[in-house]
DNA sequence: CAATAGGGTTGCTTTACGAAACCAAATTGA
DNA sequence: TCAATTTGGTTTCGTAAAGCAACCCTATTG
């Protein structure tokens, strides 16, 4: 059978990892993020073949997360932009980032964390705040118990 | 050829969706997070087939997302049970949930927004801060600019 | 002893993927 | 000016992997 889709779960997680849940997906948003726009940049800078990088591409405007721009002269030169909705993939895409940075860090060990380009400081590291600006758990949020 | 795999990629988000970028594993995190611990539990939940539940679960203990606690009088009863490393996904996930909240809702469209259990307020949109506290857009941490 | 939990195995279909061919528009260059 | 090449992207094809269903097996619970 068929690999199941989740379009129209009752879980907006299930949703997500429907249009962004991918091998592939997020990582093309991350360097739509990091400025890459042209179809050629995302395949080298990925290593991904051409054939995906067309598919992937054509789903992410699909679902509205990528917007495809004719930039020719005459038509026929495309570049890929970031929507809205694909820009405010930005705390998901910082959040696994620095997941993988804490738990999987490279062989050499440099963290080259994040910093505001204004201030030159470091980013603070993602986390799930409550209305008065308290750092929540899972236990704080869901019903959720560790017996350690 | 080969799926390509980011074991030893340069990228943290490349090797982080290398742990949990497939289709199941995030959903499985989420419902360890919602309190889920058993084998049948996961599967009628997420309703996925076993021997894909059962390798998901391998691979996540091996990645020591999840941990493997034999819960029985003499053996055979397991529960599967988030590490720090899994728990440390919570804002990952809560961002997905949101983005999937604002930009995929319901058909029925109710927002059903996450609370702070202990005060009953709704939690924050998850976002990146800089070190004193404000809300950091992509252009503020990459070199992206938008022309629209 | 029956039912349930926690898997493993087999068989089959669908998808993901890379390689390479293909193609139209733009550029080069003689 | 007109063939040759490059750029940007699409299509085709063969293979490897993902995925589901169904059956099996053991140990535990009741």
């Amino acid at each position: 059978m068929a690999r199941k889709r989740f379009d129209d779960s009752k879980c907006s997680v299930a949703r997500a990892l429907n249009e962004v849940g991918d091998w592939w997906s997020l990582l093309i948003v991350l360097h739509a993020m990091y400025g890459t726009r042209r179809f050629v940049d995302f395949q080298q800078q990925l290593g991904i073949a051409k054939n995906i990088l067309c598919d992937r591409l054509a789903k992410l405007v699909d679902n509205d997360v990528l917007r495809k721009v004719d930039v020719g002269e005459h038509g026929s030169r495309f570049e890929y932009r970031l929507t809205e909705k694909g820009r405010d993939l930005f705390p998901v895409v910082v959040a696994l980032r620095q997941w993988g940075d804490k738990w999987n860090p490279t062989p050499e060990g440099l963290p080259l964390d994040l910093r505001d380009r204004e201030t030159s400081q470091p980013i603070q590291q993602v986390t799930v705040q409550s209305s008065d600006g308290k750092t929540l758990t899972i236990r704080d949020v869901f019903d959720y118990e560790q017996t350690h």
